[in-house]
DNA sequence: GTCTATATTAAGATAGAC
DNA sequence: GTCTATCTTAATATAGAC
């Protein structure tokens, strides 16, 4: 399962990014659904066989492309991602790139079956992003700015779930602002003054 | 568009109610994606043509199954539904229906795409549960029992999607407690002891 | 009982996946 | 190129109104 093992030759390696990015693109632009193979290939100046030997299948280059996006973000930001203090930036990177912010959505709900390809790179995801969000929480309670009558992983998952629920509601209403909707809920849990 | 007229027919209602019911158990045991109407059909004992007789397309005979699942969640608490008390009731409804909440999950976010069948339904689905939670938050901050230093309607907002947030969770780790986690935003609503 | 609306099906066109 | 799923067309059978 999952993506074929990498060739090392500098031409391939530099096509697999290319495909990654085109992907991408036609994924945000077109979904999941309505994006063919073929017109990847096409974009990419490649026949369709040409890509199955970089990725086993459509959901093989689905999962590639979350991750490479998912690891993009992180290097953007200094290098801790998932800190707590992110938040905010990111939610404004993805008002900025409503396709694949779509993308994201869409696939986070349907790789909740087991057997969907994607399915153990979103549950690692969750974990280890709720641990990350939880440890910091324990820390901005130890420095008594958090409230203590919840527990910090609690806190995470509030935490993350404003962050998936509101951008689900802000793709049907790009009005909604979901950097304040986060900061809405870190003041929630902010000690009061 | 939409759902085609309806028969009057006795036989025609009955039969509609029949796939509409066959339809939500195979969506929601196969997903979406994974079903053919065939099965639907072979399952309600018609011919695939007859399905066609009553839901324009596949996508039609979702909306009309998740429209279907909405009234019948309205009706089984007294009547006002997504009033605020009912939220932690349907959680733990949702937590014993896995299959019609994913399939819930993986709809509303497909359909922020505006081409899709589903996505006015979704679209007035939030307005509606948003302006009433939004409601209900202003009357109980009138009586003195939720912060005021968060306006309603953002109130509602937060809740809302820590619903969605937290359910997507839940559908990666059946061990998250979806009526704890609403129990602690509106335990961080409420108004401090 | 006749007539119209509705329900059902057979056969096949189209399109997309692999 | 082959196969499978969605959707059309057009013709037949049945339900119910008068």
């Amino acid at each position: 399962m999952g993506t074929k093992p990498q060739g090392s030759y500098a031409k391939g390696v530099e096509r697999r990014r290319d495909l990654l990015r085109i992907a991408a693109e036609v994924f945000a632009a077109e979904g999941f659904e309505g994006t063919t193979l073929k017109l990847v290939a096409e974009r990419a100046g490649i026949k369709e066989a040409t890509l199955f030997h970089y990725f086993s299948g459509k959901q093989d280059l689905l999962t590639a492309v979350l991750a490479d996006r998912d690891e993009q973000n992180s290097t953007r930001h200094g290098g801790s991602p998932g800190s707590l203090a992110d938040f905010p930036g990111i939610a404004e990177h993805n008002e900025r790139h409503p396709g694949l912010t779509a993308l994201f959505a869409v696939a986070s709900a349907t790789a909740t079956r087991p057997d969907h390809a994607a399915h153990d790179y979103f549950r690692n995801r969750y974990s280890w992003l709720l641990r990350t969000v939880g440890q910091d929480i324990a820390e901005a309670q130890a420095r008594g700015e958090i409230r203590t009558d919840i527990a910090p992983e609690d806190a995470a998952r509030l935490i993350v779930g404003v962050f998936d629920g509101i951008q689900l509601q802000w793709l049907y209403d790009p009005d909604v602002s979901m950097p304040s909707a986060l900061a809405d809920i870190l003041r929630l849990l902010a000690v009061q003054a």
